[in-house]
DNA sequence: GTCTAATATTTAGACATCCTAAATATTAGA
DNA sequence: TCTAATATTTAGGATGTCTAAATATTAGAC
């Protein structure tokens, strides 16, 4: 019995554990943790936003959110503003000095890329950047079909 | 400018997201966390072995890997004997209990993936079991690559 | 118009996970 | 035999996550 479903659930370890080897590669290089990055990242990519929003998008607890973004106001790579029209509301921003950082942790990630990458010929290499474009295309596709069923 | 390795770090987000998903799905099965279910197969794929080489094995410190045996032992699904020849060494098994719940997590792990995958054709499904492999395989290239340079 | 229900955020309390550094116990080797 | 290395645990601290409760504000029913 060897379905591509069970290929899938034999090899998640093993693509988990190579992923964290891509992750760790990225960690090295910052002086942001992995979950502060992706929220900075993400909240400079969808622009100015509400906690709320935030939560939504990085599919944490709103309450979750909030730490966060205390860590990141600590830091000040992010600005709380209260939202005119909403007093309940907030609005997140990345500060400049969130955007600079997010440049310099982007390049940096890249160099390291380079490094761990350079072994590989080029077609190797096209071929990592499709399997990886190949997954998520299918990964998606699956989650909302699922989520569709909801 | 857009090379494979650009690609790669675009990507990289997206595809952390979707497995993440995939993670999710696990999770939900379990009366363990990730880490736990992860730590506990790894015990039993490896057999009986010291908290060193569990430790080495999960890639966390030694200290980290004591205290999710802790838990594990708590919930009797790991047995912590003293190794006779050394008495310094202590040697982790999977209990039967903890054999049995792998078991029934992996078949349920299964089961989740047949929903989240049954909208995809067995084409689809091939594709995403290919793509896995190929991203396996190429990741864990690299990743030795870099280690033997060290 | 006022009062209740919904919404947005924060705070509190609890766990899991991870780390480094220090403590303990045992073994190996000069 | 005494010191250095090894194996594990304990202590203390940070992050990240959750649910439930507290606060503040707005919207809507009547």
């Amino acid at each position: 019995m060897s379905t591509p479903i069970h290929t899938i659930a034999q090899l998640y370890p093993r693509l988990k554990r190579a992923m964290g080897h891509l992750r760790g590669a990225v960690d090295e290089t910052m002086d942001l943790t992995y979950n502060q990055y992706k929220a900075l990242l993400t909240l400079s990519d969808i622009g100015p936003c509400t906690l709320n929003a935030l939560s939504r998008e990085l599919e944490i607890a709103t309450s979750s959110a909030s730490q966060m973004v205390d860590r990141l106001v600590a830091m000040g790579l992010v600005e709380r503003t209260p939202a005119d029209g909403d007093r309940r509301s907030i609005v997140l921003i990345a500060s400049p000095e969130g955007e600079g950082l997010l440049e310099k942790v982007k390049e940096e990630i890249l160099r390291r890329y380079q490094d761990l990458f350079h072994h590989l010929g080029s077609a190797e290499q096209a071929n990592l950047a499709g399997a990886i474009h190949t997954l998520v295309r299918i990964l998606e596709k699956a989650i909302h079909g699922e989520e569709r069923e909801k």
